[in-house]
DNA sequence: TTTGAGCGCAACCCCAGGGTTGCACTTTGA
DNA sequence: TCAAAGTGCAACCCTGGGGTTGCGCTCAAA
């Protein structure tokens, strides 16, 4: 998991209107214009960030007649998820130690 | 998980700069003025992504002395994690269902 | 008690990116 | 074969926020 990955992952859902977008296509596989439908803004705009969330797999587009269906890529996220945790849990682990080594410099 | 805090949090980690503070903060606490040593930006805009990741729960912050000592709260990275990890596995849930209802409707 | 390190505003600059409008293209269905 | 739905560019607007400089405060160490 290298830095910049994590960080643009991130980005693509630290934005509220793409996570809405997400849950939305957890629920079920759904065309732009559709989502455009139910959001307060242009298909266009739902284009952009279908792109954005496609570029960090996070979404699988594929056309299906004259419409292209979007879907959520729940193994993408929960991939992400495992990745943070463990890296939490490490920072635990570490402060741990750290916090160990003080108390035993504190009584030599 | 509200969509609005899921937002924040990571659009929190979703900055390359803060993620690197955040690493840094893992290894070990540290001040701001030392992180501003180590990074290419000032210790105002360290004391800015500090106080964007302290908002959302990823940083502790404690007075010692003159200087103000942040840590990386472990704890609530994991936690984030393992939400997404089961919001991710619900959509993998819901899509095989939608999937088997499908096949299910196409031979009757 | 003075000096410098460390911190906390506040004002400012600047650009990435979220959003829009406009247009041209394909495909379905009547 | 024609209308309408769905898509894909491209140009444009404008705000948010990442970064800076500048200043005044506090506190430890000499």
């Amino acid at each position: 998991m290298s830095g910049t990955d994590v960080a643009t992952a991130f980005a693509a859902l630290g934005d509220e209107t793409r996570w809405n977008i997400l849950v939305r296509l957890g629920r079920e596989p759904a065309s732009a214009s559709a989502l455009a439908a139910d959001l307060p803004i242009t298909r266009q705009a739902v284009g952009k960030h279908l792109e954005v969330l496609r570029a960090v797999g996070l979404v699988e587009s594929r056309r299906q007649g004259r419409e292209v269906v979007h879907r959520a890529v729940g193994g993408r996220l929960s991939a992400l998820g495992r990745d943070l945790q463990r890296v939490g849990e490490t920072w635990e682990r570490r402060l741990a130690s750290l916090k160990e080594l003080a108390e035993r410099d504190d009584r030599p």
